[in-house]
DNA sequence: GATGAATGAGTCTTCATTCAT
DNA sequence: AATGAATGAAGACTCATTCAT
């Protein structure tokens, strides 16, 4: 196998349609469902992003699996905005910034809109996993020196943005802002003041597992028991 | 006979019963609205309640009014739990009482989930007007003290209540925990640590009005604006 | 058994009082029926008649029944006007007194609009035939004067007026106006005219406008005009 | 290939099939709201149509969307109707012939029975106003002849043709033969006769019996086969 | 005997999903 | 591989009928 070819050949024509209808898909359901909420019909978001309703269903096996695939990207896309965020020289404004992209950014949600409506997969298991540890590696700077509350934890940070990214109607713009506004109000919360005491937090921080128990659809749950909820 | 007779003489059989029901479907619907979101179907709801469909509509013109009408009694509760915890000693454990009541009270909610599907209404004005006052005078206390930031107002403490009811799924006990912790986490930043200075929180602080736009539905907003009888 | 007490001795206290509900649920069903058509619902009734849902299952078995009664009393009511009719001096006039009357009597209608809708059932079928023979009987005497034509019979009479009574929207005034234009072109069809000279049409020719008045709804007659989502 | 393809290239396929429901579903509905009635629901018309609800709903936005279309189409065939009566060499026999058709044609039918129903629309207007024109032209020479009552205008003919055409049950045969033999009764009636003979009406007269099999629902045609339809 | 609240089957309408072209 | 028409199960709402007081 001595030289591999270009590995990705630019490709042409119908794969390379059906390559900007995948992301042009992904975008819109992201949209739609961030604006609307889970009632928003498939056809609405076949239709936001240019394509038919067969085209539709060639690439996902229906609306929760198309959920799925979101959720999916949205975790991914908060883990890479940690590491990104990883480099600051500061351990607190290191976090700062990331809470601050991950409340502002209209692509990387964690649609918790939808918590509680969808079963756990396999790939959002991985996805999760990975984002767990990417933030865990974000607490420890501050966490060691001395400016984030001992009690907080990773699982703390993920609830945080779920509360704020709570939908909200109103102006995009200023939904950011009154984010924002909350987010640096509960920032404060969590350093620690050097001087000022602090009261202890009320439970036990919730650990990762719990998430998932959290905004998994748990089995006894299901709307439609024998509904078939896999990936893609 | 000497007095008066009993001035509501303790309603007996149908009449009783029909009242018995109001309160069981006001409830139910709380808690299904709370706890599945708007697309609970009324089926659902008049189930909870233990009642038929058909006595539904007869308390009730369809899901909407219904809505309206929770919308408006959760408002009130929260603004007599506001009057309750004004009695306090202590102008900063009034308000801490005020929101931990407001966070954990099972029939309290503000029901965020629904901001924007429903429009305003002059019940829903008075309401709002009453619980707005209510809390502008639960702030003053803290706010001369002070020990509450002077950029806080009411309305942050409305929207902090909408993001902290942000619907989530698991065992009730366990989010009122995680609810209360977060709670303080905030409250923690919103207090005026003596020695410590503060950042200047982000946006301005919304005004009453401002919360209106958010979470009532604008008139050009409707899903089917001019719907009527036309053609085809 | 002696003597018999007055045959009727002017009931008294319940008994009246159901008298009189009975007259007015017969002349509530009768109006409603008229004026919607076969769609009202029974609970329309019950209240243009002011008496309770249960009132009128004591009194009729249901919807069905109530209307083969109402049916039955028109057509009593239109065989008395038949009788009254014939005291006439002139045959043709006796004719025509009875088919105006028959098509502008409020309380006399063949309700057509329940055509089809109803099973026969003996009732009905004995207050046919006494209409047929009372309308026969009618019919003898122009018939031998010669100024009837012979091919008309008394079904004729009666589909005519079923024709005629079509329920049309308006005014009840206007439509009474035009019943009876249309009425006296036919009743000029049927007459044998030796000499050819006509009688006026009684109202002026409605024109196309008027035609929309009639049968398009208009906006402010919407049945529920304003409704919008307000409380309760 | 000097020529132009086919303008409308004969649609095939699902194209194709989408074009014989149309027709299909409008023969349906005329039809359906024919015999039955307003009340029909839109089940039957898709049932009778061969179509699910998901395909009726697709073409119109509703019941009342499709009985406007149903209107116009019903009055745009009349006024065809009348365009082609119009070539009739002698005036009267025009009118006649025009009447004539209107009152058998099974599609071309006003239908009266949504009267009052449905609100105007701008294709209905504009319908109404082509069959208008139509009409009053065919009016014309009959009337200046001298052989059309003057007083007699288009809106009469529409009148007419809305009391002939009241829903009545019946065999379609001899439902038709009746709606001719009151067309014609009436025809005699608007006509200026200067001697006096009259045609012989067509059909024969119907007798007593016949009219309850018009207008009595027939025991296979219940709605509900076990429903008690007693008196009282 | 009167009342009116409760019931649930039926109607209109929507929308996720399938399938023929 | 793309399209969009067809489908039918499910939800909101109505109304004839029953029943407890």
């Amino acid at each position: 196998m001595p030289a591999n070819p270009a590995p990705a050949p630019a490709p042409r024509g119908r794969r390379r349609e059906a390559e900007r209808n995948d992301e042009r898909l992904l975008v819109a359901a992201h949209e739609a469902l961030s604006e609307v909420g889970w009632s928003v019909s498939v056809t609405e978001i076949a239709k936001r992003a240019g394509i038919g309703m067969g085209s539709f269903y060639r690439r996902y096996r229906g609306k929760v699996p198309l959920a799925q695939h979101v959720r999916v990207v949205s975790m991914e896309r908060l883990t890479e905005a940690a590491r990104v965020a990883a480099d600051e020289r500061d351990g607190w404004e290191a976090l700062v910034r990331f809470m601050c992209d991950a409340v502002s950014a209209p692509t990387s949600t964690l649609l918790p809109l939808i918590g509680g409506i969808l079963p756990g997969t396999p790939a959002v298991d991985e996805a999760s996993a990975r984002l767990h540890s990417a933030i865990d590696k974000l607490l420890e700077r501050p966490r060691s020196e001395g400016v984030l509350r001992q009690d907080v934890g990773a699982a703390d940070l993920v609830l945080l943005l779920v509360h704020l990214r709570t939908r909200i109607p109103g102006l995009p713009e200023r939904i950011r802002q009154l984010r924002l506004r909350y987010l640096h109000m509960t920032l404060e919360g969590m350093r620690c003041a050097p001087s000022s005491e602090r009261a202890a937090l009320p439970p036990p921080c919730p650990d990762w597992q719990e998430l998932h128990l959290l905004w998994d659809r748990r089995p006894d749950t299901r709307v439609r028991p024998d509904e078939e909820t896999h990936e893609k």
